[in-house]
RNA sequence: GUCCCAGUAGCUCAGCAGGAUAGAGCAACAGACUUCUAAUCUGUAGGUCGGGCGUUCGAAUCGCUCCUGGGACGCCA
């Protein structure tokens, strides 16, 4: 806990303990107390609606049951300056802000570890995403969804989760051999031979490339082996390639994962079969018109889904219920799934399968990523990845750059559809909210650069002399961090920490431009600054930190 | 037809375990650089929170219903 939220817990048991005294309600009628922050400053630092809360318990009008809380929190308090009743029978408190000043300190203490917590309590979290078929290019959807699942992850962390990230390969079922013939395809064309694409085959330029490069290789001598020899041939190296370009990307993108987990291996290792007997033993499982039925409607699924189809061959829910019980065997007590739009239809019977497993269905929480739309010119980009010219994520690093994606793509809320405006993203101005925070740090940077020329060093600063109230907000800003991640992780709202940091950046610049922090006149207050400083940048590099982008020391 | 997401300022979006006068950025308008980076700041203006009904002392937030946009509804993955 840090110093804001121990402070709001003293100010918490300290209204409690005024509300019994009052003898306004009994102990166990209490509400837990909500403190909020009021947006109107004139409102105090905090805010109560305790007294609303109470009136029907108390039978009083809430006013009145303000005034008497108030009047015996009188003497037990030194946290609070002022007190306040308003409108309908808010209490508001203005806080005597001695409490911040404990604050500078603790974060050029701590460092990189600011904002870190323990609410996770170590508890094991696995967050699977991007999990993109390795037969093409990672697109948009897949770089928003690498960047959420990447900002989540390292939110959990910081809020004390044990955090493993794993990406799912879909390297069996028809897609990879659609990816076999589609390579064969290319290949064959490149040899200069009329070969057609298959009817649902892969038409990227990745695809066309490997063509290429086989032909290069091998010359025709490929067309030599047996059929069966081909085309095992041709799905391996196309899954290769594929999936080592997949994992150069994300790298450079700056997103790693712990573990990449095959499809194949469920199949190899014999998990689907048992993981279907597990459900028959349940009783969830029926045979109707040759196929084996899971019957996911009895938990609230629309209807009943096929396990295996009446041809003996596994349904692609198969393999993901064996997957997920796999991941649960491995003591996860927390998966959470991050999922493009179009598969949201796939979270009951997904759901279902965890129930039956045995486990409760709050287990596996699902993320959908809602869809992005390309902007350029004003203008929005079509795109199809049947016929290849989607944007890539590769190409999207090389043109805008990873700090301006990283933080678009995790810049809105994950239910709403997200415009991606290439314009805005790659422009130097005020408009980019990337640079703007950027600029924040650079500037401190810079400001710590000259003082330490000067030779004013800040070990010994004296942080009472901060008083502005510019600076003042500042210090609240940085005292909201801890809270705004554990929010971030509780709620799996990682687009709450660029609000933040454009918030904090915000303070920064308005304070820059109302004081001047290095005054050779007067060192003492210099110092303070100087440390107040820091302790910004500090903050405005953990924030980007989490979100995956970097705090330049000059721009 | 069923289900999911969205509908808030001119534009893009926050806020939605109910709380005071609904916020931010951009765009618009008016100002601030002989100063640690003006990639910045200060101020003004801008809203029947898609419509209606309901629950509540109190609703952008909860419930019902309708409208609009997007997506999903396979023995495809």
């Amino acid at each position: 806990m840090n110093v804001m939220q121990q402070m709001q817990e003293k100010l918490k048991t300290a209204i409690q303990q005024a509300v019994i005294s009052a003898q306004l309600a009994k102990e166990e009628e209490i509400p837990s107390i909500i403190l909020e922050q009021p947006k109107d400053k004139t409102h105090g630092d905090y805010a109560t609606n305790v007294a609303m809360q109470l009136a029907r318990i108390a039978k009083k009008a809430p006013r009145q049951i303000a005034e008497e809380i108030v009047e015996q929190l009188k003497d037990s308090n030194d946290l609070v300056k002022k007190v306040e009743i308003a409108g309908p029978g808010f209490i508001n408190f203005f806080m005597n802000n001695q409490y911040l000043n404990d604050l500078i300190p603790v974060i050029l203490e701590q460092g990189n570890a600011y904002g870190s917590s323990d609410l996770g309590k170590g508890v094991k979290v696995q967050v699977e995403f991007v999990s993109a078929n390795p037969t093409g290019d990672l697109h948009l959807g897949h770089a928003r969804g690498a960047s959420v699942g990447d900002s989540l992850s390292n939110v959990l962390q910081k809020a004390g989760y044990e955090v493993e990230r794993e990406y799912y390969i879909n390297d069996a079922g028809n897609q990879i051999n659609n990816l076999a013939y589609s390579v064969e395809a290319r290949y064959k064309q490149a040899l200069g031979q009329d070969a057609a694409m298959p009817k649902d085959g892969y038409h990227g330029a990745d695809i066309i490339q490997i063509g290429k490069d086989l032909a290069e290789q091998y010359g025709d001598s490929l067309l030599e082996k047996s059929e069966t020899e081909q085309f095992t041939f041709f799905r391996d190296y196309g899954l290769k390639y594929e999936l080592e370009k997949i994992k150069r990307d994300l790298e450079k993108f700056r997103v790693p994962f712990d573990h990449w987990f095959s499809e194949t291996s469920l199949y190899t290792e014999d998990k689907v079969v048992p993981a279907i007997e597990v459900l028959r033993e349940k009783g969830y499982i029926y045979e109707q018109d040759q196929a084996t039925w899971f019957k996911t409607t009895e938990f609230g699924d629309d209807k009943d889904r096929v396990l295996i189809k009446s041809d003996g061959s596994y349904t692609y829910l198969s393999p993901d219920i064996a997957y997920h019980k796999n991941k649960l065997d491995r003591g996860f007590d927390r998966l959470i799934n991050i999922w493009g739009a179009d598969h949201h239809g796939y979270i009951p019977r997904m759901k279902a399968a965890i129930q039956a497993l045995g486990y409760d269905e709050d287990t596996l929480k699902v993320q959908i990523i809602q869809m992005v739309n390309l902007f350029e010119n004003g203008e929005k980009v079509k795109m199809s990845k049947r016929t290849g010219k989607a944007v890539t994520l590769r190409e999207l690093m090389e043109e805008v750059g990873i700090d301006a994606m990283r933080y678009f793509f995790v810049m809105r809320s994950s239910d709403s559809h997200l415009d991606f405006d290439m314009d805005l993203a790659k422009s130097q101005s005020n408009e980019n909210p990337v640079f703007y925070v950027q600029y924040a740090h650079a500037r401190i940077c810079t400001m710590l650069k000259q003082a330490s020329e000067k030779g004013i060093t800040y070990d010994d600063y004296d942080v009472s002399l901060i008083q502005s109230e510019k600076a003042e907000d500042l210090l609240k800003k940085l005292g909201e961090f801890t809270t705004v991640v554990e929010d971030a992780a509780t709620n799996l709202t990682p687009h709450r920490i660029t609000q933040y940091v454009f918030d904090l950046a915000s303070s920064l610049h308005s304070f820059y431009n109302a004081e001047k922090v290095i005054n050779e006149d007067d060192i003492p207050s210099t110092k303070a600054k100087l440390a107040l400083m820091n302790a910004v940048s500090i903050t405005i590099a953990n924030a980007l930190a989490l979100i995956g982008v970097e705090a330049p020391e000059s721009m």
